[in-house]
DNA sequence: AGCCTTTGACCAGCG
DNA sequence: TCGCTGGTCAAAGGC
């Protein structure tokens, strides 16, 4: 995993640069508190937050947790979020964090102890082991749906998730991330020669991009495929190196001629995303799977597949990422493209992840090592204003990770029921061999979900070591 | 034929 | 005003 983390001095000094700008929030190895207070610490944090998420996320430390992991656990991390359906509600009062460093369960090998109905038999844990198990581990997370590379996780989470993962299992021990960019690489080759038909079932819609980049081979770097399917249409306009950023940032916009929808993403040189940034919410439905561009769909298509969709899904609506950057002056999310999204039309999820910035909670549990990395997962209803929500934002929702260095972590998430919001996540170091369990709760206020369409993956990279 | 990516150039915002 | 930076444009070429 060496070019997972080159350690780039210059990387770190970015990072020590971000982490200043953010007080220091990064959680420090030696942090023991794992509290899950969400006290988000100065304004260039939130306004991190609410430019690439849209959320606050509660803080994980797992600095000490440290589990054994088979080998195959090596797979570049990521962090896959499902929406299987399942009724958790006996799970999730409020947001719970399991650690089960015993269980070992593994996407890979298909245990999900924690999972309802497969081993969920402890549900809460003690402040302690919560710390114990979230101290020291530490990542940057990028969030995308779910790709090929994630076929061992649902493997072992196919209980939870109804989605349909058939293409995933062509990587079933996804071990690396040159894996998954060569996988992905195929796969692309095939989605695009083959058409959507191939892939596309209303499950594969469902997938966020990232799974798409994956399967496409990602971004130019690997092979040139097109950004994500998450159902939607993108096309490409531009590509752009940014400072501070180790990967170019690659640009987007959805194709449909009415939406203008844009998303950033940045990818690493396996082709694994690390960062995409939504701006805008889909004033349409998606386009149908057999369909290659939105731009030729017929709208009454459209709405009647997307019809069919959503009362099959009857679920809480994906929040869009449109707030992301909407939140710090865009207003691309106009009044026509909020309400219908909240309506729950057909809008693409969103998980927006910063690998560099920080979500830590408390300013005074900053780790200013500059050693930490830290990621968020999260979703935002659009109606999080950075500035003006933030008590609302407090009540954040997703998984903020401090991260040693060289060290990248996988994290599974799972949506296990569209009302209350809870993802079941495990997130292990790969080098640490450790790993945390943990549930994660999405504030219903924040976000919604359709139950069975979304699935995210989310990578995690060093944010120091590149 | 049409859509896509690539990529250098251009533009706007900011310090 | 200038330089830097991020974002976008648009021509060219590929699939």
């Amino acid at each position: 995993m060496g070019e997972w983390v080159p350690c780039n001095p210059s990387s770190k000094r970015v990072l020590e640069r971000e982490l200043s700008l953010n007080h220091g929030q990064v959680t420090s190895n030696n942090n023991k508190d794992s509290s899950q207070t969400n006290n988000i610490s100065g304004g260039g944090l939130r306004e991190r937050i609410a430019a690439r998420a849209g959320f606050n996320t509660p803080r994980l430390n797992t600095e000490n947790i440290r589990s054994n992991t088979d080998s195959s656990s090596l797979r570049s991390p990521c962090l896959t979020i499902s929406s299987p359906g399942l009724s958790p509600a006996t799970l999730l009062d409020s947001p719970v964090f399991l650690s089960n460093p015993l269980a070992q369960p593994s996407p890979t090998t298909g245990k999900f102890p924690f999972l309802p109905g497969v081993n969920c038999n402890r549900l809460s844990y003690s402040d302690k082991e919560k710390d114990e198990f979230f101290d020291g581990v530490g990542a940057s997370f990028t969030f995308h749906p779910v790709s090929t590379s994630s076929s061992s996780f649902f493997q072992g989470a196919g209980e939870m998730t109804p989605v349909d993962y058939g293409n995933y299992n062509n990587s079933p021990s996804h071990q690396s991330p040159e894996e998954d960019v060569k996988l992905g690489s195929e796969q692309s080759g095939l989605k695009r020669k083959s058409s959507d038909a191939t892939t596309n079932t209303n499950d594969h819609q469902e997938v966020e991009e990232g799974e798409e980049e994956e399967q496409r081979g990602g971004d130019s770097m690997v092979g040139g495929g097109a950004p994500a399917e998450d159902g939607y249409n993108w096309r490409k306009y531009g590509q752009k190196l940014v400072k501070g950023s180790e990967y170019p940032r690659s640009y987007y916009k959805c194709t449909n001629p009415n939406c203008h929808v844009k998303k950033k993403v940045e990818r690493s040189r396996e082709g694994h995303i690390t960062e995409i940034i939504y701006k805008g919410a889909h004033n349409h439905s998606k386009p149908p799977p057999n369909r290659r561009s939105g731009m030729q769909v017929d709208g009454t298509e459209q709405a009647e597949q997307q019809q069919r969709q959503q009362q099959r899904d009857n679920a809480g609506t994906w929040v869009s990422s449109n707030n992301t950057q909407q939140q710090v002056g865009s207003n691309e999310n106009n009044g026509e493209e909020g309400g219908q999204y909240e309506s729950g039309d057909g809008n693409g999820g969103v998980i927006m992840v910063d690998a560099l910035s920080t979500f830590s909670n408390d300013e005074d549990e900053d780790d200013r090592e500059g050693t930490h990395g830290s990621a968020s997962l999260g979703y935002d209803g659009g109606g999080g204003e950075g500035e003006g929500d933030e008590s609302e934002s407090k009540r954040s929702k997703g998984v903020v990770i401090s991260k040693q260095d060289r060290e990248e972590v996988l994290m599974t998430v799972s949506l296990l029921t569209s009302d209350s919001n809870y993802f079941m996540a495990v997130i292990r170091n790969q080098y640490g061999s450790r790993r945390v369990q943990t549930l994660l709760r999405v504030e219903s206020s924040y976000a919604r979900f359709r139950p069975g369409e979304e699935t995210w993956i989310a990578r995690a990279r060093s944010p120091l070591c590149e």
